[in-house]
DNA sequence: CTGTTGACGCTCT
DNA sequence: TAGAGCGCCAACA
């Protein structure tokens, strides 16, 4: 478990939480927002400002929008690098960048 | 304080 | 299945 206290709280439970993703498991934005009870924008803004070595320690890669398509695909040279990493993990994704017979996580209010 | 901008989500067409 | 429109909320100039 890697130390978050150096992030503001929201970005640690979001971290935490991606963190706790099993394998070949993905969870969308919104999953994750109404868990830590924000929106789905703040916890992409969290993804945003994620360092190198963050990336290495969290599967971020198993985040997608909340209809399967792969949001990173507009932000720059990261979004292809999750597409492989999701298929390495077994995932299948479409050439549309969506990711098709997965298995989301729905966190409910008490978990 | 105001306007712009999103690695988003939902609904309608 | 796809695309367009609107809502939401925080960060930033």
């Amino acid at each position: 478990m890697a130390d978050f206290s150096r992030f503001s709280q929201f970005k640690a439970r979001v971290l935490a939480t991606i963190a706790a993703i099993p394998e070949c498991r993905v969870t969308t934005y919104g999953a994750i927002g109404r868990h830590l009870n924000g929106t789905a924008r703040q916890v992409a803004k969290v993804l945003v400002t994620l360092t190198a070595e963050e990336s290495k320690g969290i599967p971020w890669f198993r985040v997608v929008a909340a209809n399967g398509v792969v949001s990173s695909m507009n932000a720059g040279p990261v979004g292809p690098r999750q597409i492989k990493r999701l298929r390495a993990e077994g995932v299948s994704v479409t050439p549309k960048n969506r990711v098709e017979d997965f298995k989301v996580i729905v966190w409910e209010p008490g978990f």
